[in-house]
DNA sequence: CACGTCACTGTTTTT
DNA sequence: CAGTGACGTG
């Protein structure tokens, strides 16, 4: 069995495969087959090894990869069960599984709450104002990536004015960073870049721990290790640095995450971390055609700082790389999609075989639009992804509440939320007390006299409404299971009133999907169930599946074929018969933020070579001279990447002429016409013109969404398919929850003092003809719900309104 | 306090 | 062209 796991490996595969008695470098240079050898040196591990599957820790840079490694284990080893036991993910889920079972070490509590990029910033945000910060000068983004930078590199609160990233022109960043820890602390919450520093720190404060960890993983193996920042690096030096049992895998040419303080010197000074590190390098491209090898190789050797290689293929030498440049960013997508048409014909091959690559999110549109007119099945990876949207991201905030009440930014996104008349004001005045008392929000709202709160009788009598509300539900969490809990609250909370009050096309589209949300959660708790034989799954138990999850993670459709459109970074790892990079010009990639330094640059020029590289047969790049940006037309020149390929492997097609929309007018780019590449290409000034993006609008009947190709309706329950071992069962159809199913407890009950009751027409000066659903308060706060035939659901406070009785 | 309107502004990549 | 923040109105 053992020799024949290794006779399906090169030479350069077997030897690092086998080698298992010190650390270990291996470059795999693009397409080498790194995940083969990862994948075969843990069955090798567990086979000739003698290792059991708990002793070994692989980290994986995407959920995704350790899934699909965790198969392919499967597969050599024809065991199940084995591979399932494989301590696999990326760096963020093993960590903060860890820290859950050793919380109470660094003083937090195992239910705490993983804010996203997003909380992290709203958190920033709101201490910056609290602080008085100019935030013109202090722009919350740019703090929050220097806070994360700071994590990244290990620099604490304390370390942070003496090192490199203190600006001098910005003081006040060392006061919002140690206020920002605090308040995580409060909350009991940790952001991405905590599930490593904290993992960092137990390890370093408790050694009792940190030896726990050593003895349970004999060896560590590390996926994409030139993507990793100084945090990982030392806490995997943490873990390896007795037995030295360490296995990193890497290519420095394929760097791509610096922003998020990947360093290349990782890879780089590898050997000096480790006594008798040995190297291992893997040269041979067993993906791509001789062209596309050698067309990245001219690419990259435009970069200083590598690690010297030869990539090199055995395959067929294959077509050039193309460049087709467009007259405009719709002619790109046109382009696009008829090349892969065209393609398909040719070659037969599936609408998978095809992948479109941009530098930014922002670049999908067009060719999205572009596919829908041609009928092309696409889907798109990454973007705002399902969790992002604002109606499931209020759903889980209030799940992440109830399993922690201390959770602030989960907290400050819900307590007026359906409204309740816990306005701006009051929660200022929340988070100032706890500040000034050093407690979280939560603690402030269950005793609100002892912290001497200042709200009047009818904000405190709220803020206990929704007191009791919430601890309600926390009184559930122990016998209830996750999916009835969280159908509970969505109901009583208000949302689903709320998300049902309108009939027009956003909110039904959020009910679709708070509707796929609910039945996604369903099979988690069946598919839980089934493992953990009637324990009953708690919410908390979903929300940890959850918080780590990406759109990116979904796996490919495997019932349906479709084109993907992504980022160049979500591309990484995969790959495709046919690439299309798309947008290669100046400012946009290289974008404009990264041609300032000479680092930047490299990364970029990396970013290129790891887009070409994606790619098996044909490798198609595009230009457009015109792009629509920040609502107006601006015209682009190509990419300084283009002058890096060497010209032999690339061949630069004509400017399309557009016969019927230009025909008489010659574009300026093709003044010259003739056989060389165009004008512009030469970097010569464009002549300027006036030009409209598409001149002759085409008449294109109005088109409806195609269901078949919406690309996000599958998205969540496959997350939840593959978060869940890929073991789940078709759910029956949730029935929409109705507005009336539920009367929320409790507070209705109040009698209304005027005369306005449910069910009463009433005429609005603004909004016209409604019915009344529902009447709640007293004199001065007291509203009414009416349902208007024409301006949809209104909350109309008594006391300003300007309407009539109908009847 | 909630909601609508209007002006402004800023642009990368993601666990 | 979004997405956000300031402001006025009911």
């Amino acid at each position: 069995m053992t020799s024949d796991l290794l006779s399906q490996l090169n030479d350069g595969q077997r030897a690092a495969v086998e080698y298992c008695d010190g650390a270990q470098l291996v470059i795999a240079g693009a397409g080498s087959g790194k995940t083969r050898v990862l994948t075969y040196k843990i069955a090798y591990l567990l086979q000739e090894k003698g290792l059991k599957p708990w002793q070994i820790l692989a980290l994986t840079f995407t959920n995704k990869a350790a899934r699909e490694m965790k198969e392919r284990i499967a597969v050599l080893l024809n065991q199940q069960d084995e591979a399932r036991s494989l301590q696999m993910g990326t760096f963020h889920s093993i960590f903060a599984h860890i820290l859950r079972v050793e919380a109470q070490h660094i003083g937090f509590q195992s239910n705490f709450t993983i804010y996203d990029q997003a909380d992290s910033r709203s958190l920033v945000k709101s201490i910056i104002k609290e602080l008085d910060l100019d935030d013109k000068q202090y722009k919350p983004a740019s703090v929050a990536d220097r806070i994360s930078m700071a994590k990244n590199h290990l620099v604490l609160p304390d370390a942070f004015p003496q090192s490199s990233l203190f600006d001098k022109k910005l003081p006040k960043v060392h006061e919002v960073y140690s206020q920002y820890v605090m308040r995580c602390r409060q909350a009991n919450a940790m952001d991405f870049d905590d599930l490593l520093v904290n993992t960092f720190l137990l390890f370093e404060q408790h050694e009792d721990v940190r030896r726990k960890y050593v003895e349970r993983f004999h060896y560590v193996l590390v996926d994409e290790y030139q993507d990793t920042n100084y945090a990982q690096q030392r806490i995997i030096l943490q873990l390896t640095r007795e037995r030295q049992r360490v296995c990193v895998v890497g290519d420095d040419a394929q760097s791509i995450y610096s922003f998020r303080g990947a360093n290349i010197d990782n890879i780089l000074n590898f050997r000096d971390a480790y006594d008798d590190a040995r190297l291992f390098k893997l040269e041979q491209n067993y993906r791509s055609t001789q062209n596309i090898v050698q067309a990245a190789n001219s690419l990259i050797r435009k970069n200083e700082r590598q690690i010297p290689k030869d990539v090199f293929s055995r395959n067929d030498e294959g077509e050039r790389l193309q460049l087709k440049p467009a007259y405009s960013d719709k002619e790109e997508a046109i382009i696009v999609c008829n090349d892969i048409k065209r393609l398909r014909r040719q070659e037969q091959a599936q609408w998978s075989d095809f992948a479109i690559l941009y530098r930014t999110n922002a670049q999908s549109r067009s060719f999205e639009e572009q596919m829908r007119k041609d009928n092309i099945p696409y889907r798109i990876y990454g973007g705002m992804s399902f969790y992002q949207r604002k109606e499931i991201k209020d759903v889980i905030a209030y799940f992440r509440l109830v399993a922690n009440p201390n959770d602030e930014e989960a907290l400050k996104r819900v307590i007026n939320y359906p409204a309740r008349g816990i306005g701006d004001a009051t929660v200022n005045k929340i988070v100032q007390t706890a500040t000034t008392y050093g407690v979280s929000l939560w603690t402030v709202i269950t005793q609100p006299v002892l912290f001497h709160l200042d709200v009047t009788r009818g904000t405190a009598a709220k803020l206990e409404n929704f007191r009791q509300l919430v601890e309600g539900w926390m009184g559930r969490t122990g016998t209830t299971d996750a999916y009835v809990l969280g159908h509970a609250i969505i109901q009583e909370s208000g949302v689903a009133l709320d998300i049902h009050s309108s009939r027009d096309p956003e909110y039904l589209s959020r009910q679709e999907n708070l509707e796929e949300f609910l039945s996604g959660m369903q099979s988690f708790v069946e598919s839980r169930r089934e493992e953990d034989e009637g324990d009953h799954v708690a919410l908390s138990d979903f929300l940890q599946e959850v918080a780590l999850l990406t759109d990116l993670d979904s796996d490919g459709d495997e019932d349906q074929p479709k084109v993907s459109l992504m980022t160049i970074h979500a591309a990484k790892g995969l790959e495709f018969p046919t690439v299309f990079i798309v947008g290669l010009e100046e400012n946009i990639f290289p974008s404009l933020l990264s041609t300032g330094s000479m680092r930047a640059l490299e990364e970029e020029r990396r970013l290129l070579y790891v887009a070409i590289t994606r790619a098996e047969r044909h490798c198609i790049m595009t230009c457009a001279k015109n792009r629509f940006r920040y609502g107006r037309m601006e015209e682009d020149e190509p990419s300084r990447f283009i002058r890096d390929i060497n010209p032999e492997f690339l061949q630069v097609d004509q400017p399309r002429q557009q016969a019927d929309d230009f025909g008489q007018s010659r574009l300026p780019w093709q003044q010259r016409g003739g056989s060389r590449s165009s004008e512009w290409m030469q970097n010569s000034r464009p002549v300027a013109t006036q030009f409209r993006a598409d001149p002759k609008p085409r008449a294109i009947p109005p088109r409806r969404e195609e269901p078949s190709v919406n690309p996000f309706s599958e998205s969540f329950e496959r997350q939840l398919k593959m978060a869940s071992g890929g073991r789940f069962k078709p759910v029956r159809q949730m029935a929409p929850a109705s507005p009336s199913s539920s009367p929320s407890s409790g507070s209705s009950s109040s009698s209304p003092s005027s005369s306005l009751r449910e069910g009463m027409v009433i005429e609005h000066q603004r909004f016209g003809i409604g019915t009344v659903v529902k009447v709640e308060g007293h004199g001065e706060n007291e509203k009414a719900t009416v349902e208007f035939r024409n301006a949809g659901t209104k909350q109309l406070l008594l006391k300003f309104a300007k309407f009539s009785i109908v009847r």
